[in-house]
RNA sequence: GCCCAGAUAGCUCAGUCGGUAGAGCAGAGGACUGAAAAUCCUCGUGUCGGCAGUUCGAUUCUGUCUCUGGGCA
C-alpha cells in the first residue's frame, strides 16, 4: 500500500496533464512530472506546462533547473525517489505523469544508475588525448552509443568516459531501489486525430507568444545551440530567429517534427508493454477519468 | 479563339534513346540506461490524365479530348 504509484503516460497533446490532475484530486494525490523539458524554468509555452491546470494541487519536478543546465535520467531518478518518499510520508498518493519514456522506464524498471562524481585524476589523464583517442577509449568501454554528439564534443566525451568507468567500479555496491507498486495508464488517440490536435495546439502557442518566449531565453543568455538541442519548438524557433527558416517553414517543419515525436513516444510505450510493463489504455476521445478510477478501485479494493 | 508548357506515389518533381518507374518531403515500423522533445536504423505498385493509332510491346512516339499554368488576341 505504501508503495502505490499511479502512472499516467501518453504522447504529447493527449491530455495526460488534465487527467493526471483530475485523478490526483480524486485520490488525494500529488503530481510528479516525468517530462525532460518541463524541468526547465522559463520554458513554458514551448513545453506545454499548463501551469494553470494544477491550481493548488502540488506538482513536482517542474521548474527545478535553469535553461542551459544539462538535466539527465540519473538526476531524474534520484529526485523522483526523493519526492516519492516525501509524498508517501504525507500519506498521499504519488501520481507520475509524463511522456518521457526513458524517465518513466528509469523508475518503473529500476535502472541501476550509479552516481559518478567528477574524477579529477581521470580528467587530468584525458586532457592530452585527441578527440579520436577519446572516442576510441569510450568505444572500448561502451560498444554501442546512442548519441553521436557524445563523440563530437570534448566535454561530453570526457564525461561519458568518466561515467562508463565509474559505473564499472561502483555497480557492485549499488544500494537497491525502493520497491514500487505501480498501476500504469496510457492516454491514446487515433493518430490522425492526434495530429490534428497537435497542429491546432501549435497555432495557439504561436499566438500565445511562443516565439517571444524563445527570443527572451536567448536574450537572457541561452545559446542558440543549446536551444536547438532542446528540440522541437525550441529548435525550430531558434532557427527561425537566426533567419534560417521563414515563418511558413517554421510552422510546417515544426508541425511535422511534433507529429514524428508523438510517433516515437508511442513506439517507446509499445516497447514498455512488450518488455513487461502492463499499460491500461484509455481513449482520449472520451472522458478517461471514470474508467481510470474504476480500474484503480478494482486493483485497490480497500479504497483510499 | 490561337500559341506554348505541363499532367508520373498523399505533396513537389526526376526518368524511361519504346521492354509497365524513382528521389526528396509527408507517412509507417523499429532501436534506445547520464542532453532522450535528443540520436539512430528500416520501409516506395503507382489506371505514369482519358480515348484512339503505330508497334511483338507504349507511361515513353503520333493524333485527339479533358484539365492546369503562362502568353497572344
Amino acid at each position: 500500500m505504501t508503495n502505490d504509484l499511479l502512472v499516467i503516460l501518453g504522447a504529447t497533446a493527449t491530455g495526460k496533464t488534465r487527467l493526471g490532475v483530475a485523478a490526483a484530486r480524486a485520490l488525494n494525490g500529488e503530481i510528479i512530472s516525468a517530462d525532460s523539458r518541463q524541468v526547465y524554468r522559463g520554458m513554458d509555452i514551448g513545453t506545454g506546462k499548463d501551469l494553470a491546470e494544477y491550481g493548488d494541487l502540488p506538482h513536482h519536478l517542474i521548474d527545478i533547473v535553469d535553461p542551459g543546465y544539462e538535466f539527465n535520467v540519473f538526476e531524474f531518478q534520484r529526485r523522483f525517489f526523493a519526492v516519492f518518499a516525501k509524498i508517501r510520508e504525507c500519506k498521499r498518493l504519488p501520481v507520475l505523469v509524463g511522456g518521457t519514456g526513458l524517465y518513466l522506464d528509469a523508475v518503473l524498471k529500476g535502472y541501476r544508475l550509479v552516481e559518478v562524481p567528477e574524477n579529477p585524476e581521470l580528467r587530468r589523464e584525458l586532457e592530452g588525448l585527441s578527440l579520436d583517442n577519446l572516442a576510441a577509449r569510450l568505444a572500448a568501454l561502451r560498444p554501442q552509443q546512442h548519441n553521436t554528439t557524445d563523440s563530437l564534443e570534448r566535454e561530453r566525451l570526457v564525461r561519458a568516459i568518466e561515467i562508463a568507468e565509474g559505473e564499472q567500479a561502483a555497480a557492485a555496491q549499488l544500494p537497491p531501489l525502493p520497491p514500487l507498486r505501480p498501476l500504469v495508464f496510457g492516454v491514446q488517440w487515433d493518430r490522425g486525430l492526434l495530429r490534428q490536435r497537435i497542429t491546432a495546439r501549435l497555432k495557439e502557442r504561436l499566438e500565445q507568444g511562443m516565439i517571444e518566449e524563445v527570443e527572451g531565453l536567448h536574450r537572457a543568455g541561452v545559446a542558440y545551440a543549446t536551444l536547438e538541442f532542446y528540440g522541437l519548438e525550441y529548435r525550430f524557433i531558434a532557427q527561425f530567429l537566426q533567419g534560417q527558416l521563414n515563418r511558413n517553414d517554421l510552422f510546417q517543419k515544426l508541425n511535422s517534427a511534433i507529429h514524428q515525436f508523438a510517433k516515437r513516444q508511442e513506439t517507446w510505450f509499445r516497447r514498455m508493454e512488450r518488455q513487461g510493463t502492463p499499460i491500461h489504455w484509455l481513449a482520449g476521445e472520451d472522458d478517461p477519468l471514470p474508467q481510470l478510477l474504476h480500474i484503480w478501485q478494482t486493483q485497490n479494493p480497500k479504497g483510499g
